[in-house]
DNA sequence: CTGAAAGCGCTAACAG
DNA sequence: CTGTTAGCGCTTTCAG
């Protein structure tokens, strides 16, 4: 259990600033909110009671009638270590949200989960009503907790659509992005088109390898799929699976890989055995990484605006704070990047 | 303002699950939290109330008279940008600290502030009790917020010591480091040695420059000096300013980055000039970074234990929640990684 | 415009 | 072992 709270010097509370301006407990409370309705010269002298005194009001018992806090939390249900990896995703999307929802002025907390055990605890919190609207920056595959939340009342928006629940979600076109990638492969000349796939308890894992499955086969360039994890070292590993199988009448003469990472890795196996990009093998990735551009050669992939993702979150929540009811899904177009690798 | 709450379906109460189980809300709130002096049946049937009821205590409420809200607040006065740039510094802090809350079954919360008006809002958070403690995970210069906590009762740690405050705290061995650092130029031949040094806002910018500038007066190896914001850009501009300067007998003969990002960008600028690192210019960082290792050649640089940072913090802090009152600071040791570059 | 009084939902003595 | 009774510190009617 926690400790004592022994050295704790006493906090000052309203009825100490009230006692200190000659006022009533409601007069210094209206004073502090700014409430138009308090004379003049009663406010200043609460308000210098305030400052002498080192006054900060409790937010737990505000709170606990007000039935607000003015924070929002930024939730990320994975290991930490996973959010702050090479992966420049998930800080992207922080970032962005974290700006927007610094300009609307509300404060946002960010708590990610490593364990099972962190798990609980983040859903406690956000269960409890330390905040006025949760949001979820990733989705854990068939994770209760967003629709927890969302049902207890609270205000909630996912990246991600999280299936067969009706919170509302910000996502990317995943399908029309693959099905560019797929296409430009095909006009390209290739005709045995493999994937890298990315986790399947992603959302963003299974959209890329659905439509990876249908396009593919509507072009008829076939079906071949390794696993990954969106790493660099699982691209690295996947693209040697793919080579080594004698599953197909020949090796793939084209690979979309499910996230940028994971093509650069199959880049560097390749080129470290001597086989072209893109004159032996094609290739194209997904995200449009900042390092996409500086491979060799450079990485042709399907740009998400992730930035754009983030702003987009936290505008969605600000409207639910606002009470709206019924606010749109957001699904922001992806696109094809050319450049050396296919 | 804040909006409406018209949708927010009414959450159970405590009251609401004694009546459903026929028991007292005392006995209720004891069972649900475990104590020991509850008669099993009763335990269970309230056990199944609450889950019946979807029943979560209000933190609010209980946290008004506990005192305690059981999180921890990281906080990074700094905007979010700089938290999550190419520097993994601050991902890591914040990775390492994470692990060792989640270890502790502590929730710990993540703050950034952009502007001003974030940091005040971070300011009425930390001080309004809406967390049991708070860790600065970086310090900005002149900052009166952690000495605010602190004296308000809140345990407080910081990265790096404030100065002339007593707030415990955690920092690398900077000085040593960079004597090391400049040691082992000297011992190789260099003797007119060149700074480029971090902002002086940041704790680690000014002990970088002041043992520079102590260490290089011993050795009589002069002292210039270029400033840059840790940052790669910073670097590679700054060793430009070094080369152009007219103001020594000579350009100098080697050169301590106090950061491996800005070493990188002046290796890069040297490279790009066609002087050779380390014949016509020697190059010392600091950091050691995962990418310092595969530079070309690889960078000789301090390395400081970034991941002990956060565990130390989070330790110390956990300590302090246990309720010891005099906590001994922390400083961790720096060490010279010889590479390729001196 | 100001004060008195009634809770917000919970825990913590204190009796039984 | 259980119920009763006070509050925790604040906001918010409701009178004045």
């Amino acid at each position: 259990m926690a400790g004592r709270n022994a050295n704790r010097r006493e906090r000052p509370t309203l009825v100490q600033v009230a006692a200190e301006a000659g006022v009533s407990r409601a007069t210094a409370s209206r004073a502090l909110r700014g409430e138009r309705t308090v004379d003049a010269g009663l406010r200043a002298k609460v308000e210098r009671a305030a400052e002498k005194l080192g006054y900060v009001p409790n937010a737990a018992a505000r709170s606990l009638v007000t039935r607000r806090t003015d924070t929002v939390a930024l939730i990320l249900p994975e290991p930490t270590d996973r959010v702050f990896s090479d992966d420049q995703f998930f800080p992207n999307v922080i970032r962005s949200a974290a700006a927007e929802f610094e300009a609307a002025g509300k404060l946002m907390l960010l708590l990610t989960a490593g364990s099972e055990d962190g798990h609980r605890r983040i859903e406690r919190y956000a269960l409890s009503g330390h905040v006025d609207g949760v949001v979820f920056a990733s989705l854990r595959d068939g994770d209760p907790l967003p629709e927890l939340v969302h049902r207890s009342g609270i205000p909630v928006v996912c990246n991600g659509a999280q299936k067969g629940s009706s919170i509302p979600y910000v996502d990317v076109d995943h399908r029309s992005g693959v099905r560019e990638a797929l296409r430009h492969m095909y006009e390209r000349g290739c005709r045995r088109i493999a994937t890298i796939a990315g986790p399947q308890t992603m959302v963003a894992g299974r959209e890329r390898l659905a439509a990876y499955a249908e396009e593919s086969k509507a072009l008829g360039t076939g079906t071949q799929i390794v696993f990954g994890d969106f790493t660099k070292e699982s691209g690295h590993n996947a693209i040697g699976v793919l080579l080594d199988e004698g599953t197909w009448e020949d090796t793939p003469d084209a690979v979309f890989a499910a996230s940028d990472l994971m093509a650069y890795g199959a880049l560097q196996h390749l080129q470290q055995k001597g086989i072209s990009v893109p004159d032996d093998i094609a290739l194209v990735g997904f995200d449009d990484m900042e390092m996409a551009a500086f491979t060799e050669p450079g990485l042709t992939t399907v740009r998400q605006p992730i930035d754009e993702i983030g702003a987009a979150l936290a505008k969605q929540m600000l409207m639910l704070l606002e009470g709206e009811e019924e606010i749109a899904n957001v699904v922001l177009p992806t696109q094809l990047i050319r450049r050396g690798t296919c």
